[in-house]
DNA sequence: TTCTTATAGTGGTACTGTGCAACTTAACAA
DNA sequence: TTGTTAAGTTGCACAGTACCACTATAAGAA
């Protein structure tokens, strides 16, 4: 059995991998599924100099309590915003991913109205910018594995989209049903069907009627609010579209 | 901006949390789901010596490529079986969950058919066991968080059976539909209806017979195998019991 | 004023997969 | 032959979604 193997040794491997947390933040930008892209410094020694990634970085273990922890302070310092939702998509860890060595990442995605955040380049990154999702990922290369990170974060958004309330936190406190429709055609691709997705939000007590209606100039559609401002509701049944 | 923060160091960071892999390993016997630990070893020098655990330990960098390679050779360490299912619940990470400083885990959970295995203690664990399921968790006290890691891995593998063909993984490779069945029921803790049951099963193509039966004493069992030995299937609704 | 247009919202029917209860079938044993 | 028991089938109810057609409400044009 190798030395460094198991937790019976009396003392701690010497030997670690480096720990860093990334973050896909999604919003819905002219009509679309974007998602914010960092661009690394154009240092020849740092890996990858000045192509996009996710932002995130190493644990800071003086700073942060907890992988959550961390998560939050590097959403919050790129868009100087709380996000009202964030959920852990997975880990992944290799001897490969990053040139520098063993390595190991756990990824948060989350979802925020965009408009309600303001760009931070900071002080790690040449820049910030919002990128459309198309398909899996974006258009144009990545740093490290960030292309296979980011496309399980899209599959796992879609994957939940298709039985929660989750694109509800893409958009601003009051928005109509129609915008909330839209939200979800958004980030699936494809149109819903409008009968059906009222029947199905308004069943599940997603939202809530404001006594308020917005005027677009043809008829006025109602604004409605969150029923639950933190928590995302579950369907009792997924989409179910005949032709595909 | 602390020193410690950032991609953009020239440098890693010096200060890293050690990396751990914990595998819950779920099977049934008695017909009972229950789970593998190990019991940690009663030197003092040793963090909650004497307890049971999550199999697990730390990542050798030497030893291990990526951490589901790790996750598979710790699995194989004490079983000395290749589990059919594995798959990742999430990764924890904090400065309080191990007294010996921060540190991260990386959790997966395996199902494998029971009756396949040898219980291997190991070097680095006094004791090896199946310990029954109840509720979220194991009756006694567990070493570190892994109450918490538990109790989400049998979260996660009670949600998912809801709409998969996961509990096939529990049984060995020829089984009959009540056997399946009975998996189902076994994990989710409650009954399951027969007829609708089998509907399910077999209009998602989960199975394909084999031209053999099981005897019993009473009317004999069609046996069937899976018809994908290495993937789930995803049923098209969860179950919908009307009366909980 | 009326007509047109566009978006918001409703109603009605079909369909699919599940739940449920009653039934039939196959083997064994008394 | 009959009773018992587990395996397997049948038929109908039900809930939630899909789809299509319809109505409602505003603004602006005619």
């Amino acid at each position: 059995m190798s030395p460094t193997d198991g937790q019976d040794l009396p003392g701690l491997p010497t030997q670690r991998p480096f720990v860093t947390v990334d973050v896909a933040i999604f919003g819905v930008l002219q009509d679309e599924l974007q998602v914010l892209l960092v661009q690394r410094p154009s240092l020849a020694t740092e890996p990858y100099p000045g192509l996009w990634a996710l932002p995130g970085g190493f644990i800071d273990v003086s700073a942060d309590d907890s992988l959550e922890a961390c998560a939050r302070r590097k959403l919050a310092v790129k868009t100087g915003a709380v996000a009202p939702y964030l959920e852990q998509v997975g880990s992944w860890g290799s001897k490969a991913r990053d040139p520098r060595g063993w390595s190991t990442t756990h990824l948060y995605f989350a979802l925020l109205p965009a408009d309600s955040i303001q760009l931070v380049p900071g002080a790690n990154a040449a820049d910030v910018r919002w990128w459309p999702v198309a398909g899996a990922g974006v258009r144009g290369r990545l740093a490290f594995d960030h292309a296979k990170l980011l496309a399980a974060a899209v599959e796992r958004l879609r994957a939940k989209v298709e039985y929660t309330s989750l694109p509800a936190f893409l958009l601003p406190r009051e928005f109509t049903l129609p915008d909330l429709q839209r939200a979800y055609e958004i980030v699936l691709g494809r149109p819903v069907e409008k009968s059906a997705f009222r029947t199905r939000v308004l069943a599940a007590g997603v939202v809530e009627p404001i006594d308020r209606q917005r005027q677009t100039g043809k008829r006025p559609a109602q604004l409605y609010r969150l029923a639950s401002r933190s928590e995302p509701i579950y369907f009792p049944r997924t989409f179910e579209p005949k032709r595909d």
